[in-house]
DNA sequence: TCTGGGGTCCTAGGACCC
DNA sequence: TCTGGGGTCCTAGGACCC
């Protein structure tokens, strides 16, 4: 072992990101209570809620719950629909800065990112700084807050950057971890989610600190090995995962609901059609070819059930997407006495497309 | 007054091969 | 009449995240 130093992980969460943009390209409803909605396409106000601004919160608006209800709690709030062009454009504004304060990046989703300054920085003071650096200029040059934790390990810096919102800054330093997420809730460590709460809550675990306490024996037994493990290790704040850029993403899918529920394959042809195009131009966008294609089923029940066809070879081609999907679906209708609410177009096991040959190569 | 869309990672069972 | 064990790939589904 060559060194003990600690890593200095920061995590960027932009703050209510796609309504936080909204007000940007619209300052007249900063202030108001902002909803970003994605319409379902079944009209009226069909679909739920993506992400709301804290003044539209204050009224139970969150993400997740429907558009109807959301309407109940506060009908004059700003209701927009999503815009992802935009919120793109800015991701990428914002992305660039923290690259610019960062060893390696690795960008976790539209609005998040991991920062490793190790080597940058001698503390966590100055990390402290940088995380200050940051936050300021993306609020001087793309006008949006975020809020910012710095940490040892990814896993504390994602709850740090959670833990004072909006435009915050958490810095948890080695000796301070077990103290810091102690008294935190169960479901505050990123990876347990409702499932995994509701059994823990079962077992009277209610907090980190209590689940730090069961032994990996019991979690093992309990939840398997791998997860057994990691929420042994996570209770404790460990966490060695390293933050990654990453190339890109592993699959490409489009989803999308049916006007109605059906089984008419005729109608259910068209929309994957549809998607499929969409996804054969995000694939050829990114230059990728695809190894299998799936087709997403959810039913009127709201459960999802998938079909995958994995090709010999990869293809790139618009046409395998689409025959094979469609393949998918027919045998899905002659196998489940289902009606559908939604249907999707997957493609996955991903390859850099290594190009056509021309002529000229040679 | 029902319930969007885009992802990641893990598990379990079966097929297939040596 | 009895017939192992391991590795890898594929499919389907679940949990979780934003």
């Amino acid at each position: 072992m060559s060194t003990n130093n600690p890593r200095i992980i920061l995590h960027v969460d932009m703050d209510y990101f796609f309504a936080q943009c909204e007000e940007r390209e619209h300052p007249e409803i900063k202030g108001k209570p902002v909803v970003i909605c994605v319409y379902s396409g079944r009209g009226g106000d069909s679909g739920a809620v993506s992400t709301s601004n804290y003044e539209a919160r204050k009224f139970g608006i969150k993400a997740g719950i429907p558009i109807s209800r959301a309407k109940k709690l506060k009908p004059d709030a700003i209701f927009l629909p999503v815009n992802m062009e935009l919120y793109r454009s800015i991701s990428d504004e914002v992305m660039e800065i923290v690259r610019g304060h960062c060893a390696t990046l690795e960008q976790e989703s539209v609005d998040e990112a991991f920062c490793d300054i190790t080597g940058r920085v001698s503390d966590f003071d100055e990390a402290k700084s940088v995380a200050l650096r940051i936050k300021e200029e993306i609020r001087q040059k793309v006008g949006l807050t975020c809020s910012v934790g710095a940490a040892p390990n990814k896993l504390i810096a994602k709850i740090a950057s959670d833990f004072q919102k909006p435009d915050g800054l958490t810095v948890v330093k080695p000796g301070e971890i077990l103290q810091f997420m102690a008294p935190l809730k169960i479901t505050d460590l990123t990876g347990v989610g409702k499932k995994t709460g509701e059994r823990l809550n079962e077992l009277g675990v209610k907090t980190i600190g209590e689940l730090s306490k069961l032994s990996a024996d019991e979690l093992v037994h309990e939840f398997g090995q791998a997860k057994g493990v990691w929420l042994k290790q996570a209770s404790q704040g460990i966490d060695d995962s390293p933050v990654v850029e990453r190339e890109g993403t592993e699959q490409i899918g489009r989803i999308t609901t049916l006007k109605e529920d059906t089984r008419d394959l005729n109608l259910i042809y068209e929309v994957i059609n549809k998607l499929s195009d969409e996804v054969y131009m995000k694939l050829e966008a990114r230059k990728l070819s695809f190894k299998s294609v799936t087709f997403v089923a959810i039913s009127n029940d709201f459960k999802t059930r998938t079909k995958t066809h994995t090709l010999g070879a990869p293809a790139k081609d618009q046409e395998t997407i689409k025959a094979t999907a469609r393949e998918l679906a027919t045998a899905f209708i002659a196998e489940y006495p289902l009606s559908l609410r939604r249907v999707g177009v997957r493609v996955a096991n991903l390859v850099e497309d290594k190009g056509q040959r021309t002529l000229g190569e040679f």
